[in-house]
DNA sequence: CCTTATTTTTAGATCGGTCTAATAAAATTC
DNA sequence: GAATTTTATTAGACCGATCTAAAAATAAGG
């Protein structure tokens, strides 16, 4: 063993979810600081400032009192395994166990902190690889590679022809809503108009007839690809629903749900 | 809400683990003593103690001090439905992932803690309502009955004709020297002699040409159906190896099947 | 039966993760 | 720039699961 110890160093599933929560805050650049990591986690703050003190004991992240975190490399590189396993788990449930959109979050979840690699591994190959997860979220490679992506935010376009790249929240309402009037990653719209003061957005998903009325605070977690006038292949996601070796959905026999 | 409050009052991990262990030793017909729980869940003594009375307290088993405990309705309501979702994972992992027979415990292990209710019924369609796991385990019913079996234990049996029912050990060493010498769940064999004194016995596997002498030890977590000489249908378990959606190991590029 | 050995329980401590209440630092406002 | 508000940290405690060491109950032998 001359090399560097690359230990397998094995945290707790806390831990797994502190650095999760500090990279997703990162990611949405922003400063890490305590309060906002206890309000992604739903705990009191000074439950937070003692592990960050622990955190960066372990190395996995920089912490300076009264000013916030930053993950160092190898917390980064933690984070990022976290976040690939939960993706690929989300995409998972949804193509071979037939989990609505809306439903995968919650059990990637815990099962994130679960399974093995070799789980993981073997998934991966099962769905092909794959790049994004059923909210259109790009999956990390196998060595941690993250595909960076110029995110087009809802909110801040302008009236025209879009599809939808991504839908970056878990609120399972949120997502059948969205899933209702016809709104998932790679659904075609074109965004009417924007009220103004903070007024909503009226849209035409290719779908539905109807124009869709959404809050303005509701569009930021909608990503959009603008389209050069109305081309024939959108295709961000590889395909749709259910469709790899899947029972699809409940359906028949015994019980489920 | 009239009826009896069928709380889900669900419980820790590690009290499942015990519940688990007790289930196990009261299959075994075996008092389920603070020591012998101690030994299967690897923890001192004291923490039997202290658990097992946190339990009787929730009232999911009975316990005497000095004496042992019994699992209550309810307690054993609950080991049964984690015995059901290890071994539905198990079947699981084998089947659609491709694990080996001596790999799907430890996964199972862990995720029959994690998964929720849904992932489990998904899962249960998908293969089908598989009636044993890889190791020819019987798998409880949704509703919690299990199939009674009369176990005929390989150190218990004459010389004669047998085809494998279950291997009940999960040692991934002795599980994989089975399979390497061709003994699995419905593969049929002739037991050929038993030598005294506590010595080993002389089995030949249809499979193989070679006879195995196994260990009388060993031969305790083998156990068997006998033959009625050798007609053409032993099949107990639904089918052998990988047979459903499954990825057929690892392997190829692409590919879900 | 009394002594010894075994098994079990009690007592007291530790560890990880969390909390509330009190205090202190930083940011904001006047 | 002093006072107030907001944000963070410290202090002290709790809970679940575990441990070790010591004491007590049961079982086994002579």
């Amino acid at each position: 063993m001359a090399a560097e110890s690359q230990k397998k160093a094995t945290v707790s599933s806390t831990v797994e979810d502190y650095l999760k929560v500090v990279l997703k805050i990162e990611d949405m650049k922003q400063r890490a600081s305590t309060s906002r990591v206890a309000r992604h986690l739903d705990v009191a703050d000074a439950t937070v400032t003692d592990m960050l003190r622990k955190l960066k004991k372990a190395g996995l992240l920089e912490y300076k009192p009264y000013y916030g975190a930053a993950l160092t490399r190898k917390g980064r590189q933690m984070a990022v395994r976290i976040l690939r396993r939960h993706r690929l788990l989300e995409m998972f449930l949804h193509q071979v166990l037939g989990y609505g959109w809306e439903q995968v979050h919650q059990e990637a979840e815990r099962l994130e902190h679960a399974v093995s690699d070799l789980f993981i591994s073997r998934i991966d190959a099962l769905l092909d690889f794959p790049a994004q997860d059923p909210h259109g979220e790009a999956i990390p490679d196998a060595r941690g590679f993250r595909q960076v992506e110029d995110d087009l935010c809802l909110a801040e376009a302008e009236p025209g022809s879009y599809s939808v790249r991504k839908v970056t929240n878990s609120d399972p309402e949120f997502l059948a809503y969205l899933d209702k009037v016809g709104l998932r990653p790679a659904t075609r719209l074109s965004l009417q108009e924007k009220a103004p003061f903070q007024g909503p957005l009226k849209l035409l998903p290719e779908s539905g007839r109807e124009p869709v009325y959404l809050g303005l605070e509701a569009s930021r977690s909608i990503f959009v690809l603008p389209l050069k006038d109305r081309p024939p292949a959108p295709a961000p996601l590889p395909e749709g629903r259910a469709s790899l070796g899947a029972v699809g959905r409940p359906g028949r026999g015994a019980g489920n749900e």
